[in-house]
DNA sequence: GAGTAACCTTACGCAGGAGTAGATATGCTG
DNA sequence: CAGCATATCTACTCCTGCGTAAGGTTACTC
């Protein structure tokens, strides 16, 4: 079938590292903009510039093929926000930085995080309840250091929903951001850093958060 | 077919509202728990304790019936934050009766809520966007009113980001507590009213936050 | 107590899309 | 430049589940 034409290859031969990276590039593309269910593995595939059983043959069946995206694409968000997160700094400063590498990321990875908050929630918890209860635990846990810090108590409960609020709040700007393409991820970080660290009583009183290191 | 036993009728007649209304809380269950793909109209149809055409018949296809459960419990949730909010309130009692009718809508609608949170935001945007958009306007109303009745002056975007930050908040929290029943909505209600009214400085410093009308 | 409109059912047609069988192309290795 | 492992394709099969055609059943009305 398929007149191969001479001297100029059919198709292109890859080593499968390499192709297994653009299938997931294309699924992500294809899964952020359809859902999961609309999207057909045929899309995918002619998406990634490649036909369907090369999908099957590397990366399994379309579940294994979502999970694999969303344990990609989560990895890279939590170590967006890990990597910038050290210890010792004060609380502010912990949580200034933890913003900015999130949103830095969603202005990063669109399609990344449409996938991970649009798609992902929706079906079976896949990977990602996991993912979203570690960086709830993250931030939970850099709340209690900072409580702690100050020799004070505090019910494990009530950390553990402010971060949830926390993190609830980061994600719902960040929706916003994703669909706003001219929009500067700093200034999504600054203002959420704004309300979430002084409050609205502080907000509406006119106070303003600024980062100490320029 | 169908043997009719003489005596025993085959099926009990009801008028159309009554079955309209059985299928809508029969199709917020199944979608609920299965999400919209997932969920087939047969589930549906046999959670009703009615046969797939009356579904069709009465609320027509797949996607009208889950645009018809987005409205019905959408606009009950919309009533139960509008109905308690007086504009003629300070801020924070605004806010506070806000929070308290929205959890208490999602801690007696747990099926609702997580048919317009998890399922609805995935595929097209029926009229989801609408609703949230609808309720981060009535949330950023209420914060340019308390921002002038001081007169001061904000940025829309800045009272918008605000009430995205607060609406997300909100829902973290209300999802944790869709999973969580014996869990009480209004003590939900206090903690992220504490988190976005005093914000985290305060809150770590041990401040807390108390409603002035018992 | 017949007529009739509104309910309600069983049983099917049909399309879309997941997953596969089997054949072919490519390029590396000696 | 022959041999072989690997990469790749075309062309199917088959199942699931939406939506419907055609025909019973019930209870209200005069």
């Amino acid at each position: 079938m398929l007149a191969s034409v001479p001297g100029r290859p059919t198709f292109k031969r890859l080593p499968r590292a390499v192709r297994e990276q653009q299938m997931l590039d294309a699924a992500v593309r294809v899964f952020s903009r359809r859902g999961f269910h609309e999207a057909s593995m045929d899309e995918i595939a002619d998406e990634a510039g490649i036909s369907k059983p090369m999908v099957y043959a590397y990366l399994g069946s379309k579940d294994d093929l979502f999970r694999a995206c969303v344990n990609r694409e989560g990895t890279r968000l939590l170590e967006s926000i890990v990597a910038v997160v050290a210890d010792d700094l004060p609380a502010d400063e912990q949580l200034w930085r933890g913003l900015r590498g999130f949103f830095g990321f969603v202005g990063a990875h669109r399609d990344g995080w449409a996938v991970l908050y649009r798609q992902a929630r929706s079906g079976q918890p896949y990977d990602l309840a996991t993912l979203r209860t570690r960086i709830v635990e993250v931030v939970a846990g850099m709340l209690r250091s900072a409580v702690e810090s100050q020799s004070r108590q505090a019910r494990d409960e009530d950390l553990t929903a402010s971060a949830y609020a926390l993190v609830g709040a980061a994600e719902s700007i960040a929706d916003w951001l994703a669909d706003h393409p001219e929009a500067d991820p700093d200034r999504s970080a600054a203002r959420l850093m704004n309300f979430s660290w002084l409050g609205a009583r502080q907000l509406l009183q006119g106070e303003l958060w600024q980062p100490s290191s320029a």
